[in-house]
DNA sequence: GGAATCAAAAATGTATACAATCAGTATACA
DNA sequence: TGTATACTGATTGTATACATTTTTGATTCC
């Protein structure tokens, strides 16, 4: 992959980061990214430095960059902190929108159909996850969007492990989403934030029940009780 | 100033911002400041870059680099914000802090009555700052963080204006201030989760009606408008 | 006098060579 | 056999030279 620009290597890194491509916490050598984009360290550690201020990797002195990590511990905090950031920025959204933006949104719900359309799962999770930066950039609270960004990466990679439709039922879950979608669409731009605020939290608890299925999954069958038992036996 | 490290650059560079002895919106040249902190240009822009990431400064491509600004709209965000996350955080905090954070925070608190006996007022502020960043340590909750430590910022520089007190009335304020980082501290040793949420609240309102005082300053004398009737008349 | 243009300068961005630090391995010793 | 240690290779950190872009100010033309 020879000579992309920085803001190129930054937004590919940003990509393969959000669809789990690169796996959280995963090593970055820094000479192999700078070969691979074309570029020299100089510059390349220059995006990793940024991709860390925005909490997509984490760096440490001498030792490089990791991609952020998804333990059982963050899980937890990105379930208590994410409903309440969502639903004051849609709120804000809904108040403060400008006409370009609302355009942008409209084209990132179109990409979202196209992507669900398509079966896309990929395609699918990154065009939620610009849905919902739009919706960030219209509330135009530079501290609250701070913590969005930061759920949106991990909420992101957590999407891309179900927005893979096992059967028809899951089907309509994602055609639920879209429709959420639109109708947060229709709220912002009818100024209503209060309802923009009540159908985010409606949407997360679709995304929520999802998510927590496969973080906190069925138990595990009792036969491994047992097969343990047996291994103490012996 | 010879020889410092890339960490002590870093922090010293956040001190000088927070203590707004460089200006908001303040030009920054990395060639002045990498010969004044005795390191190169290399680790100088990567101060840099970490310091835009915390949002410290903005960066624009082949225009260096600014000290962030704090305009009215920003001011009007910031009102918005910060009393919701002080609240979230100083909840949070009570229910996860460890020891260390806690004698931590009460050193902050120490150097915090240190630094208002001595009519420090730079360092007034910067020992406030360190003791609600603790708070924030403890909340152990990274997305909320990032907007605790934006707000930090602009509620640090802010303070730098009236933790100077004119008058035994505004000496009263600080006391007051004080205690009720004492009575938080009480609050968070004991876990007591939705007692410090209410402290902070109203920890805040304190600080707001303070700082909003200063943002929006009594009305001018009544006399202005007359004397613009009469200049209307001439 | 003012606007436009171009050239010099000053600043930022990039590449590369070199220094320092870390990780892994082999060897020596208890 | 287990542990400590020194060496070697690999990786990150720093300095500096060079390229590119922006800014500035002087000059020219209207």
């Amino acid at each position: 992959m020879p000579r992309m620009s920085k803001d190129e290597c930054l937004s590919d890194l940003k990509l393969r980061i959000l669809s789990t491509a690169l796996a959280p916490g995963s090593d970055l050598d820094e000479t192999t990214l700078a070969e691979h984009y074309g570029i020299s360290r100089t510059p390349m550690r220059e995006v990793l430095h940024r991709l860390a201020g925005a909490g997509f990797i984490t760096t440490s002195e001498n030792r490089g960059a990791k991609v952020a990590s998804m333990d059982i511990g963050t899980m937890r905090t990105f379930f208590q902190t994410a409903p309440m950031i969502y639903a004051n920025i849609a709120s804000l959204a809904a108040e403060a929108r400008t006409g370009p933006q609302l355009d942008a949104l409209k084209e990132a719900q179109q990409a979202f159909t196209r992507a669900t359309a398509a079966q896309d799962t990929q395609a699918t999770a990154l065009a939620n996850h610009r849905f919902h930066a739009v919706i960030g950039e219209m509330a135009h609270n530079p501290y609250l969007v701070a913590a969005l960004d930061r759920l949106l990466i991990d909420h992101t990679r957590l999407s891309q492990r179900f927005y893979r439709p096992a059967n028809a039922d899951e089907k309509l879950l994602i055609v639920k989403a879209s429709d959420q979608h639109d109708a947060l669409i229709t709220a912002i731009e009818a100024h209503e934030s209060a309802l923009a605020m009540d159908l985010s939290l409606q949407h997360w608890d679709l995304s929520r029940d999802r998510m927590e299925r496969y973080v906190r999954p069925d138990p595990l069958p009792v036969d491994v009780v047992s097969l343990k038992d047996r291994r103490n036996a012996v």
